[in-house]
RNA sequence: GGGAGAUUAGCUCAGCUGGUUCAGAGCAUCUGCCUUACAAGCAGAGGGUCGUAGGUUCGAACCCUACAUCUCCCA
């Protein structure tokens, strides 16, 4: 049966990855004979689909995986997805929306039903997406950060850490999303660089009729939450002020002035608004003068009652109306652009709100310290190790975690309230219940007494234990999976969340099992498309990696991905990059149609010794600098070398040497040894290439029902004497080949027409050794020596010896001797510095012996390769 | 404002402790080829005063200093 010319990938994926798993070669258990690899994937929001990073990231996974099993190792990856807390619930109160139900009017429970049902219909789409981009992940393995087990882990560790007095509750600033109502932690707001507007308000000095103080906001619809004025002691322009007090512009309200020097006499007026309920700073400042708090926020952003103005508006319609009305009674002085940073929130764009409220934190110097030490020391190695620096800051100055937030989609938080106000922590309904019978000494007291806290935990409370719970290390902590494989071996992810979540895994790690969750820590790029634009759905400039894996192949797709994705830096897709990627799973398709063409004669003898030889030392090389690659988590160079290995050396060298001539059969030897590379290369290339290489896997040779390369051991490296040697000879033959065909091309002769060759060298011995792979490579009828040069020829100058081509009528005599003068004069200019090096005395008494070594080589052959082009010279 | 990193061919990047034929790769470009595996291909070629200015050294893309530009993190 004729192969068709161009490999179709979607022929073949789906029955690969069908076969894989029915064969259980992504199931993972202990195994005591073999070392453990695992990894945890990134969960990915259950209500998510595929984006272009989840395709880098989970195919880096995918391939140090796949790598890990064909080494022998008991490979684990374990998948699953994240509830995601705050992003799930606003997709579900916006669905709830559409079909006009409003969160407000439904219980907690009516709305967890809508929100657990949109979780079943849509939840793990990703998942199955990823089986498509050839993901070999342990299945049977599949968790959820809110599935009753991993709750119960959340459970035990918040009760753990309150009894460790790590978690407390307590009123703070937190970051406020109004339209999530939400609290966010520090790492989950955005800074935004804004041109903003700053406000000159003026207040009047009480009993002091037009006189006024000017002070400027960029916030005017707070000023209802004033409760002082501050100046900076040392600002003599406000000297005759000091103990006065000022009214609230509009609103009347008398505040005192107050003096600290944390103002900044420079900015604005030197007059400073202290609104301690709303600004971290002035809340500092507030406590230290013993200030009032006046919230005038609702939860939604609108005002309160407390504003007594302007109640009811949102804070941005307040802000306009109360503008105008200040202009209208003459309290506005001006207004000014000004650059400032907009606080806003990660998940809902929403402008933060520094906001006092009670929250839960849980605190963090106590933790972070040891999982400072983890990255410092290297226990734990972050690729590229430029991470190290930020993650050193960070942990240095790392807040309390603020862990509540006022959702309900989530893991409730585990406290309950008694009648006095005061709470108990426990895991569950009736240990609280005990516990706070004990408390209050009140043996009467029922469920009905006692009620849960509202708030649920953030999400990544869940997900910095992903690591340990996956593998059931809470509810079972000597259990025989955790334990064997605990911690895992490499993360990958992205730098962003390499706070919110690699640095908490580290900690929880540390405080739960005393063990690191995994030993590196690979940090990947974002997506850019190619003007280096972040991918996003409202730019429109992300491709559906769906229909990229239909059009091109999930191999194509997986290799172009690769191909620019240097560690940490973002990569800018291209399309080309995917084609690049396709054609090579081409190319590696049609080097199989030829190999498959081939008729074998038993009779023939060993015919290619000497490419079968070179390309066996030539792989050798290869796997060497492979390994490094992937030691040093440098997926692209990987995936480069071994692409060069087989267009180049295997498909574009070896199989032109080993290639019988048209219709001619082939001898057994070099068809056994061509397999055997080929068979190597596959293995070489499965990680990056599951399915195409699964297939050719299965149409070399016939298999037996367990022979897959997914499951193939990984090349061994076996050095082969003489390697250097082989290497080196080799390189000459094929210098000399290039020469040959550069000829060719500048006479413009066409590949069909044999050419007759004779060479002038001193390496003749070595040549006729090769002959038959020049004469076929550059398709030369009779290579000679000669020992001195043609007279009507075309020559080149290669390495010391002096090839010459007759080619009658193709000579242009003095475009030749141009051509050779200036190659001479090159030559004679590096000679000279190198001669320049070696005259001074300086040189040869500080440099290293093997460094002068190599000048001496080098003016030797400088000195050879000029007699050789003045003898070409002279015979032209 | 504080800190980190970067700046090498048109693009994306390598370049290990300063020292091999005067800096490499992939892509792109140019030239010639439909040569019976592959035009999603074959053969060959061109292209960089290594951000700028100083300095250290026999020798600097690499070390030091300053400046410029960019990116990221934090405030």
């Amino acid at each position: 049966m004729a192969l068709a010319k161009t490999y179709t990938p979607a022929d073949v994926e789906a029955k690969w990855y069908q076969r894989w798993q029915e064969q259980g070669f992504f199931k993972a258990k202990p195994n005591p004979r073999k070392p453990a690899y695992s990894v945890v994937i990134p969960p990915p929001n259950v209500t998510g689909v595929l984006h272009m990073g989840h395709m880098l990231n989970n195919t880096i996974q995918d391939v140090l995986v796949r790598r890990a099993r064909m080494q022998g190792k008991e490979a684990c990856w374990v998948p699953g997805t994240d509830h995601a807390s705050i992003a799930t619930e606003a997709k579900v109160v916006a669905l709830l929306k559409e079909q006009g139900i409003n969160k407000r009017d439904l219980t907690r429970e009516e709305f967890l039903k809508h929100a657990w049902d949109w979780k079943e219909k849509y939840g793990g789409i990703i998942l199955e997406q990823l089986k498509k981009l050839g993901a070999s992940c342990d299945w049977d393995r599949t968790r959820f950060t809110m599935e009753p087990e991993m709750t119960e882990a959340v459970m035990r560790v918040f009760v753990d850490l309150h009894q460790k007095g790590q978690i407390y509750r307590g009123v703070r600033m937190v970051n406020w999303d109004p339209q999530g109502q939400t609290a966010i932690s520090d790492e989950e707001v955005i800074a935004k660089d804004v041109t903003g507007k700053m406000y000159h308000l003026r207040y009047e000095v009480v009993g002091q009729e037009g006189q006024y103080l000017t002070v400027a906001t960029s916030r005017p619809e707070t000023i209802m939450a004033d409760v002082a004025v501050a100046l900076n002691p040392n600002d003599e322009r406000y000297n005759h002020l000091h103990g006065q007090k000022v009214h609230i512009p509009l609103l009347g309200r008398e505040i005192p002035l107050i003096l600290d020097e944390y103002v900044a006499i420079d900015f604005g007026t030197g007059a400073l608004k202290v609104t301690p309920a709303h600004d971290l700073n002035d809340y500092e400042l507030g406590l230290k003068h013993n200030l009032a708090v006046i919230d005038i926020l609702n939860n939604d952003g609108t005002l309160n009652e407390k504003a007594v103005l302007y109640v009811g508006q949102d804070r941005f319609a307040a802000r306009k109306q109360i503008t105008k009305d200040l202009q209208e009674a003459g309290l506005l002085d001006k207004i000014e652009e000004y650059q400032s940073v907009l606080q806003t929130s990660e998940r809902t764009g929403a402008v933060i709100e520094p906001r006092l409220s009670l929250q839960w934190f849980c605190k963090m110097d106590q933790m972070a310290k040891p999982a400072l030490a983890a990255v410092e020391t290297d226990e734990i190695k972050l690729h590229p190790p430029k991470f190290k620096n930020m993650y050193r800051v960070w942990m240095e100055n790392v807040h309390d975690w603020c862990i509540s937030r006022q959702l309900w989609w989530g893991q409730r938080i585990p406290a309950w309230y008694l009648p006095d106000g005061s709470f108990v922590v426990a895991l569950n309904e009736e240990e609280a219940l005990k516990l706070a019978r004990q408390k209050t000494g009140n043996e009467n007291l029922a469920l009905t007494d006692i009620h849960q806290d509202e708030d649920v935990l953030d999400t990544w409370f869940s997900s910095w234990l992903w690591p340990i719970s996956v593998f059931d290390g809470f509810k079972d902590p000597d259990n025989a999976d955790v334990n064997y494989f605990y911690p895992t071996n490499d993360l990958v992810t992205a730098p962003e969340i390499l706070f919110f979540w690699v640095a908490r895994m580290i900690m929880a790690g540390l405080e739960y099992r005393k063990e690191v969750p995994f030993r590196n820590v690979y940090l990947t790029g974002i997506v850019r498309d190619d003007q280096g634009r972040k991918m996003s759905k409202q730019l429109g400039n992300s491709p559906d990696p769906l229909d990229l894996i239909a059009q091109y192949g999930a191999d194509g797709v997986r290799t172009g991905m690769l191909f620019s994705a240097p560690a940490g830096n973002d990569l800018l897709f291209d399309i080309k990059l995917v084609e690049q990627g396709r054609n090579f799973t081409n190319k590696l398709w049609n080097a199989f149609r030829l190999t498959q063409g081939w008729e074998v004669n038993q009779d023939l003898p060993f015919a290619s010794e000497k490419a079968v030889e070179w390309f066996g030392a030539r792989l050798q090389e290869t796997l060497v600098q492979l390994d490094e690659h992937f030691e040093k988590f440098r997926m692209n160079d990987a995936l480069l070398t071994v692409y060069k290995l087989v267009w180049d050396d295997f498909c574009s060298v070896y199989l032109e040497m080993v290639k019988p001539a048209y219709q001619q059969p082939i001898d057994a030897e070099t068809l056994k040894h061509t397999i055997g590379y080929f068979e190597t290369l596959l293995k070489l290339l499965h990680p990056f290439m599951p399915f195409i290489t699964e297939e050719l896997w299965h149409e070399l040779a016939p298999r037996g029902a367990k022979e897959y390369v997914c499951v193939a051991p990984w090349p061994k490296l076996t050095p082969v004497a003489g390697s250097a040697d082989i290497l080196s000879r080799m390189t000459t033959v094929l210098d000399v080949v290039a020469g040959i065909r550069n000829v060719r091309n500048q006479k413009n002769i066409g590949p069909s027409k044999p050419l007759v060759v004779a060479a002038k060298t001193e390496e003749q011995e070595l040549l006729a050794a090769y002959a038959p792979i020049i004469k076929k490579l550059a398709n030369v009828s009779e290579l000679s020596f000669v020992h001195e040069g043609l007279t009507g020829a075309v020559s080149f100058v290669q390495g010391a010896s002096e090839f010459f081509i007759p080619l009658e009528g193709h000579i242009d005599l003095a475009a030749e001797r141009v051509r050779i003068e200036k190659e001479i004069e090159y030559n004679r200019g590096f000679l000279e510095s190198v001669l320049k090096k070696l005259s001074n005395e300086k040189f040869v008494q500080n440099a290293k012996p093997d460094v002068i070594e190599r000048e001496r080589q080098k003016q030797a052959d400088a000195e050879a390769k000029i007699a050789a082009l003045e003898q070409s010279l002279a015979s032209l």
